[in-house]
DNA sequence: TTGAATCTACTACTTCTGTCGTAGAGTCGT
DNA sequence: ACGACTCTACGACAGAAGTAGTAGATTCAA
C-alpha cells in the first residue's frame, strides 16, 4: 500500500489540509468556513477537494455528526512539509545547504530564525524526542538518514 | 509590467528552468539532454514547455545557432525559490520559524546545515551585501539600482 | 546540389485542477 | 408527520499541464 508520504497535494488541497490540521478533524462545512473568506469556494467545491483527498488517502472519515461526515487528516503536516521540501531540494542537487544559502541570501531567514532552529535541533538530538508523527506516517526513527529516496512513482 | 517573480512555474517547468540555470543558456535539445534520463520527455514535449515558459516571460530567445533558437532564463533561480518558499510559508502563518522547526524535526536539516547558513548570513550582514537579484541574466550591465537593502533582523 | 538530419511551429490529445450545480437522502424543530 | 434545512453523491465543464506527432523550413556535410 502506498505510503502516505507519497501523496502529492496541490496548492488548494494543501490549504484544505491546513484547515484540517488546525481543526484536528472537521466536516466539510467547517473546513470551508476556515478558508480565507477572500477567496472562499462554494461548499461543493470544498467537498470535492475533500473527497479527492480521501481518494488519495490524505484524509479519512472518522464519524458522522448529524448527517455530516467528519474527516481527519491521515497525512501529517510534517509529512507534507517534508515532501514539499524534498521537491524544492530537487532543484538544488539535493543539497539543503544550497537551498539554505538561497533562502538566507533572499532575506527569508534571519539569524534568529536559524538560532531557534538550532535549539530545536539540539533539543531533539539530546532528548531523542519520539516524533508524535510516527503513528500517522510510519515512523522514521530519527533524523540523520537523509538519502535521496528516489523512486519511480509517477502519479 | 509584471515582475518576473510573479511567474508561477509548475514542477516540470521548474525542472526545465533548472537546466537553463545550470547551462546559462541553451537550445531546446540541450535542455532536454540535461533532464534526468529516467523520465526524459520527447524533444517536442520539452519544446512545448520552453515555449510556454517564453510566453510566461520566464525565458527568452537570445540568438540562433544553426537553425536552433537559444534560450536563456529571465527569471532567476533565486526569484523562483523565493516564490516557492513564500508559498510554503503560506501554510505556516507566514512564520519562517514554524517552518524551520518542521524541517529540523523532520530530519531535513542538520546542525551543520544551519551553522553554514548562519555563516552565510553573517557574512552578508557584515558586508552589507545587498545582493539584489534584479539583474536577471542577460549580459547587459543594466544600471543596477543598488538600493541598500535593509534586510535581516526583523523582530 | 542534394539528401539526411535537425529545428521550428503547430496541432492534438489526455489528465489533472478548480469550480460548481442538482437530485435526493437524512435530520430536526414544531 | 411535515416542511425547512443540510449533506452527500454524482456529474459536468473549463482551463492548465503534460505529452507527443507532423509538416515544412533550415542547415550541413559530401
Amino acid at each position: 500500500m502506498a505510503k502516505e508520504t507519497d501523496v502529492r497535494l496541490t496548492k488548494f488541497e494543501l490549504e484544505v489540509m491546513a484547515a484540517l490540521w488546525e481543526l484536528g478533524s472537521a466536516s466539510v462545512r467547517e473546513v470551508q468556513e476556515r478558508l480565507p473568506e477572500r477567496r472562499r469556494p462554494a461548499y461543493t467545491t470544498v467537498q470535492t477537494i475533500v473527497y479527492r483527498l480521501e481518494e488519495k488517502g490524505a484524509v479519512r472519515r472518522v464519524k458522522k455528526v448529524g448527517n455530516a461526515h467528519v474527516f481527519e487528516p491521515v497525512v501529517t503536516r510534517r509529512a507534507a512539509v517534508r515532501r514539499l521540501f524534498d521537491e524544492l531540494l530537487g532543484f538544488f542537487g539535493g543539497s539543503p545547504r544550497t537551498l539554505m544559502a538561497q533562502l538566507v541570501e533572499g532575506g527569508h531567514l534571519t539569524l534568529e530564525d536559524l538560532r531557534e532552529a538550532e535549539e530545536v535541533l539540539e533539543r531533539l538530538e539530546s532528548e531523542g524526542t519520539a516524533s508524535e508523527e510516527s503513528r500517522a506516517v510510519g515512523g522514521r526513527p530519527k533524523a540523520a538518514g537523509r538519502k535521496a529516496a528516489e523512486k519511480g512513482r509517477r502519479r
